[in-house]
This record gives structure tokens, sequence and C-alpha cells, in this order.
DNA sequence: AATGAATGAGCGTTCATTCAT
DNA sequence: CATGAATGAACGCTCATTCAT
């Protein structure tokens, strides 16, 4: 196994168990044990817990913008696509493995000063802002910056709370909900 | 001091760390030393630290409904003191203990099969929704079920998805978009 | 047992492991098992390692002060007094646990910036300067203070010298040297 | 680079490590770091670690060998000479670098059952005590053998007290007490 | 010869909880 | 009812050394 393929597994087997039983309920002997390697391995290739964190997070982001971008791509332009977002949130649901957002929940178990793996849970947020301006930006014609960054932040926010509260209630009503409030949004 | 006494003491302390510092972070010795009692006094009080999770839990919320409750009524029927929840979550993020949504930091903490904790907190939102349509209901008239339901859901999420994102951004734009989405929503 | 009398015990057991084999090579594993404790209540009784240190530094110390003291005392005044610190010395050599000076070896393991062992260590040999002192003027009438302290840092560094070389050498040669010299320091 | 100037060049970066932070608190990892080798190639050409101790002790000794002696070489011969062992120290003292002795310092560290690291630093001040012998009987004439050795012995104490206690008490007293002690040990 | 990823044993420290007093 | 010393298990991390390439 290649240097990059033990990393990669390595972040794999470590964002199967921060995502399912949380940062701080996962310790480093666990991983090394489901991931089958020595302890001085796993510290070969990072520094530390708070390194595997970060790489758990960029895995779980650039994987999520990845398969959501490809999903309303394939939904027909306009309203559809749209609000294909929370189409996607749906099946994202019911994968058994869903357990929320793993920047909500992460933010959660780390220090207040912890600001390398606070700026990159912020960073993905601005990214998936980003992303969902243009995606609305694509979708509804002449809008003005102000109007589309309005919408924007409706979706941005009915998104976060559909997928916080569908993990919190162990039910996908909230997912219903905002998509019902987000087609309102849209003129 | 008498015996409820002290029991409340202990939650106002546990309470503030818990909050601030959540619920991992915070050890039973930092409890105690901070609440200037014994360890086994705080073992007389309480059977588990999960015991005291949910002291807090209740603790928090009901200070919250109650000041939630009373600054709304203060607001003029209609509009205003339906979107009062918005200006309420205003002041709640200038507090300088502001640190985001108990129930939502605390889960991302325990264990997926804490059950007993897992249901305080699904029943205070519950019970947060079950306020939310009383003000609906109070706040328009002629309401259907089915109206008030979708409404009370979509401020519901709104409301939890601007304490969430207030508190990841550190910034205070989510609620006053999610007071704006929120005002659209209102016939 | 009670608290300072297990606090003793730590102290005395990890004293004779850090003496004769050395700080960094005695870990807390070896000291609880010898000592019959079990961690935590190591930990409850010192802060970290480091604070261990400190105590047996000083635990080395006091004894060796109260035993050079009642050694010489007992030595008839004079020169046969003065020069009795090198036949303390020798006395010490002979224990079986004779390992060099706590000081110079214990020095040499911290590193240059651990200010609070170094000033313990620095201090206790100051406090051997200044009983060397009182000896000095004990023992040989008239001298002026200069000359007083002349001769005191000539038996300290031949004291020190004759410890930590007997300790290298494993002989005692380095201490009827230094003895020898001593004897010629006095008017 | 020729096998023996890799050779030299990982003794020259770890003696500079060793010498100033101590050999326990050195690692491999910071040794072929600084050198900039890999780690196998540092294990080609050592054994050990303790291997790579021995050498930085040979190292040490013999450049240190070899700058007293020139150093005495070019003081007038006599007392001035003899006492110039001292002199040198003062310069070694005011050294940035000077961080006590590299025998005493190591074998503080190093289980009391290592021999063969033992017997270098033994061999090494026999070899002191042997050059100071000569510079003994260089600069005193006709000295029966018994007062050569004596007089040896004392300066090798004065000028080893010095060394150790210099670096304790971060201070060059230490150094001027042995010449003047050292001097009236000078017939 | 040179590489550098992998190792197992150990490090110092913290934790929620128990129990004799 | 209050105490606080004692506990065992787990924590994140470092080490000198080996070995397949």
């Amino acid at each position: 196994m290649k240097h990059s393929e033990i990393r990669q597994h390595i972040i794999n087997t470590a964002s199967d168990l921060f995502y399912a039983n949380g940062y701080n309920n996962t310790g480093i002997n666990e991983i090394i044990a489901k991931a089958g390697i020595a302890k001085a391995t796993l510290y070969n290739h990072f520094r530390t817990k708070d390194d595997i964190c970060i790489a758990y997070l960029k895995h779980k982001h650039s994987n999520f913008i990845l398969a959501l971008r490809s999903y309303i791509e394939e939904k027909p332009k306009g309203r559809l696509q749209l609000l294909g977002i929370f189409d996607f949130l749906k099946e994202f649901y019911r994968e058994p493995s869903f357990n929320g957002c793993w920047c909500i929940r992460t933010i959660a178990e780390i220090p207040g000063d912890n600001v390398e793996i606070r700026n990159e849970i912020q960073n993905q947020k601005k990214e998936l802002v980003f992303f969902l301006k243009e995606v609305v930006n694509d979708n509804i014609k002449n809008l003005s910056n102000a109007e589309a960054e309005k919408i924007t932040n409706g979706l941005y926010l009915l998104y976060e709370g559909a997928v916080g509260e569908s993990h919190l209630h162990q039910s996908d009503w909230p997912i219903y909900s905002a998509r019902d409030v987000g087609a309102q949004l849209i003129p």
C-alpha cells in the first residue's frame, strides 16, 4: 500500500467513526484497531488527532459537495433544480449512516479556542453558501445581487435547519417543511 | 444550605460550565471546584454525570421558554409578536455567554444509544414547536390546523437554523435572514 | 494510611527509583507498581511528574543536610570538624545506594527551560554553601568575611568534585584527594 | 559525500543536539531532520543510538583535549601555564553553547548497567588526569611521583568542580574560586 | 548503500465513579 | 448526610529500531 493510500485508509476509517460516534468519543486506539495499523503508523501520517479531524471534515465536505452538485445537475433547470437540494437531503437522510451535519456536531465538541478546526468548518459553510448562490443565479433569472443573496441565505438556513432537525427528531418532516418554505422563496 | 438549594447550586454551576465549554470538556472535578463542594456531595445529589446533564438541559430549557414567552408577550399582537422570536434571538445572541443551542451541542457529544438524554432533547424541541404553534394561532387568525402547522414548522426551522448558524459563523446575519424569510411566511 | 503518609510513601518510593536509575529512566508506572498504588492515586497527591521530582530533591536534601550536620557536630571542634565533611562523604560513598549527587544528575536530565527544578537545585547548593560557611566560621577563628568565603568556596568545590568524581570513577580516591587539598586550605 | 563524511556529519549534528538538550531529550528523528538524512542512513552508520552517544563523547573529548593543550602551550611555562587550565575554562564557559561537562551530564542519563558508555567516560577522565599530570610535571620541577599525583588530583577535582558548579549556578565564580585554590596547591 | 513507512512498547496524564470514614 | 482518597480504564502521543523496496 502506498503512502497516500494508507493515509486515505486512515481518513476513511476515522471519518466513519467520528461521524457515527463523535470526535471525542472516538479514541485513537479505536481508529488504529479498525484500520488495522500500528499507533505510530497513524502518527507518521498525522501530527495530531486534530489533524485527522481536519482531514475528516475535508473528506466529508468534498464528497458532499460533489454528490450534491451532480445530484442537482441532473434535475431540470428551474424550481425543481433549486429545490433539488432538499430532495438530495431526503436521500442523504435515508442513508443508514446519516447522523446530521459533521460541522455542527464537530464544532460542538471542540474548545472555543480551537481556531484551526473552527476555520475549516466556517469555510465549508461559506463554500456551501457560495455554491447555493450559484445555483440560485443559475435557476432564477434577472435577480439583483441583493435578491439573490436573500434567497440564498434563506435556502441555506432552511437547509441547515432541516439537516439538524431531521437528525435531532430522527424524522424527515423537517426536510419536507424546509422544502415547502423554500418553494415560497422562489419567485 | 438546604438539600434542594445545594442541588440547584450544582445545577447552576454545571450549567454555566457545560454551556460554555461543552459537556465532555467539563469534568466533575471542575464542577465541584467551582461549586465549592465535595465530590461525594455531588454524587449524593446526582447518580451520574449524565443525570447532571439532564438537569442542565431542563434548567436551560425552562429558563429559555419563560424568557421567550415573557419577551414576546410584551410585543404588540400580530406580525411583530410572531417575529418577536427572532428579536428575542438577537438579544440572546448579544449576551456574552451565548454559545448556540444546548440541545444541538449536547446531542453532538453523547453516544447515539443514550436514549435518556436524546429523549429529553427531543421533548424540549417538541415543546418549542408546541409553543410556537400557540403563538402562531394567537397572532394569525382563521388558520386551518394544516396551515398553522406549516407556518409553525417553517418558523421553527428558521429559528433553529438561525441559532446554529449565528453560533457557527459568529455573526448575526443568520438571525436577520431568518426574520426576513419568516416575515414572508406570515400571510 | 493518612494522606500525608501515602504522600511520603510515594516520595520515598520515587526517590529510591529516581536516585538509583535516573529521573527520565523512571516511569510513573514503575513508581506506582513499587508503591503499590493506583495511577490516579499518585496524581491525587502530585500534579505532575515534575512535582514528584521537586519533592524527591527536597527529600534528599533535607535528609542530607540533617545527616551531615549531626555527623560533624559529633566531631571535635577545629580542623577535624571542618574536614569532617569529607569523612561524612566517605561514609555516604560506602552506602550501597550511593549514586552521586541528585542535583547534578537531575539537572543533566531536564530541559534548560525547566526553571522550577533548576531553582530548587540551585537553592539547595546555595544552602549547602551557606551551611559550609557556618562550619568554617565555627571552626576557624578570626576570619575576615572574605577569607571565610574563600575557604568555604574552596571546600565546596572540593566536596562537589569529590562527590561527582567518586561516583564517576566508582572509587573513593577523589574523596581522599579532596580531603588532602581541603586540609591545605585551613590555616 | 563520502561514507566517512556522512558519518562525521551525523556526529557533528548529534553532538550539538546531545550537548545542548541532553541525550534522552534528543530523538533520532531530530538528529536525522537536522542532518538532512534518512533514518536508515543513520542506522547504516551506527548500530544504535548508544553508538552515536559514544561517538559524541569521543568527538567532544578529542576536540577538548586538543583545544586545552594548544591553549596552555601558548602560556609561559610555570604557574601561569599550570593555572591556564582554569583560564581555558573561563573561555569555555563564555561560549554561548557552554552546557557543562558532557561526561557528567551523560552519565546521569544512562542506566547504571551501561558499561560501554560508562567506560568511555571513565577513560576520558583518566586521560584528562594523565594529561594534567604531564602538565604538572612539565611546570613544577623536582616533584616526586606522589607529590605530582597529589597536585594533579587536586587540580583535577577543582577543575571538575568548577565545570559542574559554573554550569549549575550559571555563574563563573566557581572558576575563579577553583583557580585561587589551585594556586595554593602549587609550591 | 540508501530509503522511509511500519512497528510495539511505553510515556505522562485525565476521567467518572466508589467507598470507608 | 458529608467527606475526599483511591481506583481502573482509557486518553493522546513518542520512542528507538526494523525491513521490504
